[in-house]
DNA sequence: TTGTATGCGTTATCAG
DNA sequence: CTGATAACGCATACAA
């Protein structure tokens, strides 16, 4: 056997005889104290001789002693984990987003347990009493399904962090994303371009951020003076396969258009397709804009001009904020404003 | 207030006059039983008198009843939650994998634990002994860079099940995906369009999924009467910089080919978009393959041609053996067998 | 079949 | 500052 020690063996040393993992118990009568000062240099609950502390981080050391979760859990009522609910895992706009998280969490000794919502309501109420239930020390929603009210009564229990709505109630924090400047912001690009006749695929219209970039297309159309033509708004659902039905319902109603805006980059990638397979080019004959910059979209083709969304940065705020929410702080967070990220997807109206 | 319960409340009913959660000791008090009794009602650890039973599942409804999974974990030993090792939560090939470990394990009661290894065999170490404290009741290791060493120790403490690798060992299944023989079907299969100069981008080398891809193609190469030019086969990292980084290169050193094939999908797209910045099409100039059949990659332009691999079954079935595993039984599972999708990356060699 | 008693590993509340 | 000791909520060996 090598000298280092293998990993996954934890920092038990080769001598360690236990069998079963080793207790607080064990740690203290190797050093020769009682157990709850042990656990209480641990904690940090009080303070303690210098001495016994060196005979006790000794112990510690030596027996590889490690505290275990579930006993604490039980005992002290914190778990140290945060339940973090998401419509999908696989999302690729969450992905990030979790990915954040998980970073933002784990120096700080918590672990995250993730539940997918499934986009409904019902499931999602599952995952809050499955999360309850495992006793999570607060509960992060990305962008829930869930009524405000129930998202109230739920951070009477513990804390609660939301994104993709603002919300204000005790022991809950929201943070949210400027969807309608976003969505103004990619309309107003098209239009500088010279398009005037901008198609847009929308998303689920149960969706308050589809809602919103809906709602910033139709303030850039109307500010610019352009009557929003309902027959160019066309329905969708978030993922590729609705953007390429979005565009061939476009097409079929020979709808006269120079540039989409989609709602989401994931249906700008599925329009994409559709205009191919029309024999339209992108952006030649049809300029497109997508939105939330996911991370492929600079290497989808062309390059897709879209609103760059930080899908890493707000989990990392959101798990910050669950953080400061757990030091019994205000979380004070802002997302960064919509940015406009213009790549080659989009081009001048040329005439 | 409504008369249906709230989401998020669990099925306590308004009457329940409990502060803090349900106690099994409070069911068996408002049933007239004992506490073991219901206890093994809940783990059917025992027969009990129909009568009891009925008693108990009232207190259970009326009270609201929820046992406490921690409290569990502690007595029992068991914390119905499997750890998950991943690289990045936020992969995209990986994320479907995810999604099928969830719906696998959910109806079975178990919850996981997804942590991620950021292709570093330390920080999957800490992963493991992470995952070990919290006293999850198996690990999945979905294509770790741990040792096979590691994994048979680590397997004595619990059941584990890994992917991507081949190993045998009491209380470890392993599952794996014939990358040889996808490598040598995306190559054949360019083969078979007249192609004599591939290309191939290569993964990290350290990963064995990589390097049996490679394998394959030699394979294929040979088996064909080709020899290997060793100045076709460029590095890559899995990700579509890499892809880009790689096609540059290629064409810097001026070498003659007419074909890619790119060890995942995700450097094929980014080669896609290397050889649409030197004016090359793709696929009349040069054709491409990809690997892995993100649910992506279809939408990509053109569409890719790729190796698929099923990663929401690969996440179904690793989780459907660790349960067998848990349950004592010897877990059979077998990957589905590698399949060339052809889609309008790649066509036929002009000429 | 059912109830009693003990223990799981910690934290927390007491006295000293 | 420190050490007993009682919870924490449940499973389980043991007794009835």
């Amino acid at each position: 056997m090598k000298s280092k020690s293998r990993p996954g063996e934890g920092a038990r040393t080769s001598r360690a005889k236990a069998q079963g993992p080793v207790t607080i118990e064990m740690v203290a009568q190797a050093a020769g104290v009682s157990l709850s000062t042990v656990s209480r240099i641990l904690n940090g609950t009080a303070v303690v001789s210098e001495l016994k502390r060196q005979a006790i981080d000794k112990a510690i050391a030596e027996l590889g002693f490690v505290p275990n979760p579930v006993a604490r859990g039980l005992a002290g009522g914190r778990t140290l984990s945060i339940g973090v609910i998401t419509q999908a895992i696989d999302s690729p706009f969450y992905g990030a987003a979790l990915r954040g998280i998980e970073d933002e969490l784990d120096p700080a000794g918590y672990n995250s347990l993730f539940v997918s919502g499934h986009w409904s309501p019902q499931a999602e109420a599952r995952c809050i009493d499955l999360l309850r239930a495992r006793r999570v020390d607060g509960i992060i929603v990305l962008t829930g399904r869930l009524t405000d009210q129930a998202l109230k009564v739920c951070a009477k229990s513990q804390p609660v962090v939301v994104t993709g709505r603002t919300l204000k109630a005790p022991g809950l924090f929201s943070l949210n994303f400027d969807n309608f400047e976003g969505g103004r912001l990619a309309t107003q690009h098209l239009l500088d371009l010279g398009h005037r006749r901008i198609a847009f695929i929308a998303g689920d219209a149960e969706h308050p951020d589809a809602n919103e970039r809906l709602r910033g297309y139709r303030a850039a159309l109307e500010a610019a003076g352009i009557a929003v033509d309902p027959a160019l708004v066309v329905p969708g659902q978030y993922h590729e396969v609705s953007g390429l039905m979005a565009v061939d319902r476009l097409l079929e109603s020979r709808q006269q258009f120079t540039a989409i805006f989609a709602c989401n980059d994931q249906m700008a990638v599925g329009a994409a397709l559709g205009l191919h397979r029309r024999s339209l080019r992108v952006p030649d004959d049809v300029s497109l804009v997508g939105f939330d910059d996911l991370s492929t979209s600079m290497y989808a083709f062309p390059p897709l001009s879209t609103i760059h969304q930080p899908a890493y940065e707000l989990g990392r705020l959101a798990a910050s904020a669950m953080l400061q929410l757990l030091a019994g702080k205000q979380p004070v967070a802002e997302l960064p404003a919509p940015r406009l990220i213009a790549r080659e997807s989009s081009r001048r109206l040329r005439g």
